[in-house]
RNA sequence: GGUCCCUUCGUCUAGCGGUUAGGAUAUCUGGUUUUCAUCCAGAAGAUCACGGGUUCGAAUCCCGUAGGGACCGCCA
């Protein structure tokens, strides 16, 4: 059978390096093994889930170049939650309980407070039909819960080895609110079941929410599904990713101009055994997935590493592959304008500072006049080759002794305005015989 | 408080009872580039969280302690 992963976030903000990761691992598990990969709105919960970040979603996901072979809604598929609800409740695994919000908070505190098991105390199962009726005139709704009846659940996890979770430290979830929504646990198993899901690969974070599930699910079929948690990554400063965090969203990231195939880059290899470094495609990147290299103790993000890597990138892109891009900044920028300057650069939009340096005419202030006056009096003609420099500079240093830093830096920045910069042998060809007499005419 | 998990160079990690504890990245040094970056060569960097136990032998197995993470919702 072949797998099928999802990917099922919840549209209540910017994905970041933490989620798209997940995102990802499930992408590469599929298509490294042929299989399917699914994108789900996790939107149950219309209050906080807004349309403006499904957009964002999709889009972040499209331009890191992950895409899915399906998607939907959780939102649309209320009508096919409450038909499995029903089974369930026939078959006497849901209940209905009256309490409110606040009365659950206070038994909690008091649970709390007495040092015990902060668990639902399924008070619930004990009310009879008349107090039902009684909560129901009082204008009370029920809510449902799940009756968990394992008493440990164990599940062989993929990357955490074999689980034991103690059931009765969790609460009976609720299934469906007193409004009639559905809820996660209880919608995302009934997907995972319809959408034929083989592999959910998910955050440490939902560790014990598998227990709770994997029973829902057996109740409703029989699991078939593999688990696989992998530990959550923390911030450089090791503090938890949050979304919120917009430093390290994916939609911060693209505003930088970094590259997707940076990022795929770092996400694929940190907190994995694997080498850290810039992978030449997302091909590349499919074949050397394996599951098992990852992790499972929390690892932070050093985002220097991402600058790095996406620096190696722009210096490897050939001047064809960015051209459109160029071409915004200044359609004057060529073939051998970009293969001089790239070197430099640590995104390909950075490229704009050095427009000014090459084509404009501006002139830049110099101690060692005298010095710069012999070396134009000693400037060849054009046209300029990859010699020219070497001559010239050679000429220059017959006549003034002069070698080393205090040959070329003072040449440099009378010409440039700058200290460091591109080799000068191709950065003169750029510039050119008129402008460099037109910057140090005063 | 309960439940589950984690702890090896700065960082990401390999390691499955006998290794000079390996790699990547970052750092430093030298060379190349007469700058910066790249590239090449090399160096430094880990009392394997701590304590105890098992064993001829422990980073590796067991117990405890400490630290970290996750969850304990009518969120996902």
């Amino acid at each position: 059978m072949s797998t099928v992963t999802r990917f099922a976030p919840s549209p209540t903000g910017l994905l970041h390096l933490g989620n798209i990761r997940t995102a990802l691992i499930n992408w590469l598990y599929a298509k490294n093994s042929g299989g399917k990969f699914i994108l789900r709105i996790d939107d149950t919960d219309q209050e906080r889930s807004k349309e403006e970040y499904i957009s964002q979603i999709k889009y972040d996901l499209e331009w890191l170049g992950i895409d899915f072979d399906e998607t939907f809604n959780q939102s649309s598929r209320f009508e096919r939650y409450r038909e499995e609800f029903e089974k369930l409740k026939s078959a006497g695994r849901i209940y209905a309980c009256y309490e409110t919000p606040d009365e659950l908070e206070r038994t909690r505190k008091l649970q709390m407070a007495a040092g015990g098991k902060q668990v639902y105390d399924r008070s619930a199962l004990e009310l009879s039909d008349q107090q039902k009726k009684d909560y129901e005139l009082e204008g009370r709704k029920p809510h449902w819960r799940f009756l968990l009846q394992t008493e440990r659940m164990r599940w062989n996890d993929l990357l955490k080895g074999e689980i034991d979770i103690d059931l009765t430290s969790l609460s009976d979830p609720v299934l469906f609110r007193e409004d009639g929504v559905p809820l996660y646990t209880f919608c995302s198993a009934v997907d995972d079941i319809d959408f034929n899901i083989t592999n959910v690969i998910r955050g440490d974070d939902h560790t014990s929410n598998t227990a709770v599930q994997i029973e829902i699910i057996n109740a409703l079929d029989k699991n078939k599904i593999s688990f696989a948690h992998h530990a959550l990554l923390k911030a450089s400063s090791g503090d938890k990713l949050s979304k919120r965090d917009n430093v390290i969203s994916i939609d911060s990231f693209r505003e930088e101009n970094i590259e997707p195939i940076s990022i795929l880059s770092l996400l694929s290899t940190i907190g994995t055994s694997k080498s850290i470094e810039l992978k030449d495609s997302i091909q590349q990147i499919i074949d050397e997935f394996r599951l098992d290299t990852i992790s499972t103790s929390p690892g932070r993000i050093e985002t220097d590493v991402l600058k790095a890597l996406n620096k190696k990138q722009v210096q490897k892109f050939e001047y064809d592959e960015v051209k459109t891009r160029l071409d915004k900044i200044d359609t004057n920028i060529d073939q051998k304008f970009w293969n001089t300057i790239k070197g430099n650069l640590d995104t390909v939009e950075d490229v704009a500072a050095w427009t000014d340096v090459v084509f404009k005419n501006n002139s830049f202030e110099t101690e060692d006049k005298d010095y710069i006056n012999l070396a134009l009096e000693l400037m060849p003609d054009e046209p300029w080759d990859d010699q020219t420099w070497t001559v010239w500079t050679n000429d220059i240093k017959e006549r003034t002794g002069r070698k080393g830093r205090e040959l070329f830096l003072p040449l440099r920045l009378a010409f440039t305005g700058l200290t460091h910069g591109p080799e000068m042998k191709l950065l003169i060809q750029l510039i050119g015989r008129n402008k460099i007499l037109e910057r140090t005419k005063n």
